[in-house]
DNA sequence: ATATAAATTGCGACTCAATCTCAATATATG
DNA sequence: CATATATTGAGATTGAGTCGCAATTTATAT
């Protein structure tokens, strides 16, 4: 398997794009967290690398890791979208608690089977799943009143 | 099965709040649409029944829906929020084709039941399920090329 | 190295969905 | 009717995300 860098750079160059400083910081902090995050979180961590680098290109670099297959959108929070790098990573499904606002992750495989059965059915060649479930986690479920 | 209605007004009822001239006209657009809408298209289509009104109205009136466990968020798209109505409706899975834009769905059974368990098992109690594939449709996944 | 063409960048203005403020109005209850 | 409380519309405000543009960087060719 391709490590992620080698992704990036043989996508942008598809594209006659350019694998420049600013992109490899980007990568970088990117495959080097491994939580959900923000355009705006992703800013700050690149701010610490250099001063030269502006909201402006981290919000067009994101797309362009989408669609390179690295990264992903994942659960939208507090009118913010967020992110998670997907390149080498199992899908999974995401519990999300509305009290807590944790985030659980279990594995998505057993359902992929019947996933995929029913993408050949429809004719559907799918790219990304999203797969999120809004309810209690078992601390905030047992609560209830307060 | 109580009717959309009573549950609305019950659901108010618990939370001291009253069941107005402008949330019932909201509900019944609500539950006479069988598309997903955002909240612009219903302000238009509620503004049609009463010029008293406001996007303020509209706005707040959705999350009360979804509390009462009458609406949803569905797919975002071009930046919107989009919403269905789900009660007395079967859970589903939406693939969304990036070309061109349809929303297909399928039945999400089979895969309730893995769910469920996978539920049981990390003691989470699920109150909305968003499924969503992102890909191409069997019409645009054929053209690849243009 | 120098020249040329093309892609990238930061800055800050801009967009626009969604939220908030607040005074006026509607509603429920007794 | 009187009182208390919830609701409302208008329009201001917020803020995540986008865009235009001139300056800069990068790749490639001479
Ligand atoms: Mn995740
Ligand atoms: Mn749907
Ligand atoms: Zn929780
Ligand atoms: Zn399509």
């Amino acid at each position: 398997m391709k490590d992620h860098q080698t992704v990036f750079v043989e996508f942008l160059q598809g594209r006659g794009l350019k694998y420049t400083r600013n992109r490899k910081i980007i990568l970088d902090i990117v495959f080097g967290l491994h939580e959900h995050f923000d355009a705006e979180q992703l800013y700050d961590l690149a701010r610490k690398e250099t001063r030269a680098m502006s909201r402006a290109t981290v919000y067009r670099t994101i797309p362009l890791l989408c669609e390179a297959g690295l990264l992903q959108q994942s659960v939208r929070s507090s009118a913010r979208d967020t992110f998670e790098h997907i390149y080498g990573h199992p899908k999974h499904i995401h519990w999300v608690c509305t009290r807590c606002g944790a985030v659980i992750e279990t594995d998505l495989a057993e359902v992929m089977a019947v996933l995929k059965q029913e993408a050949k059915r429809i004719g559907f060649s799918a790219d990304e799943i999203k797969f999120n479930v809004v309810g209690k986690c078992w601390k905030c479920g047992s609560i209830e009143n307060e």
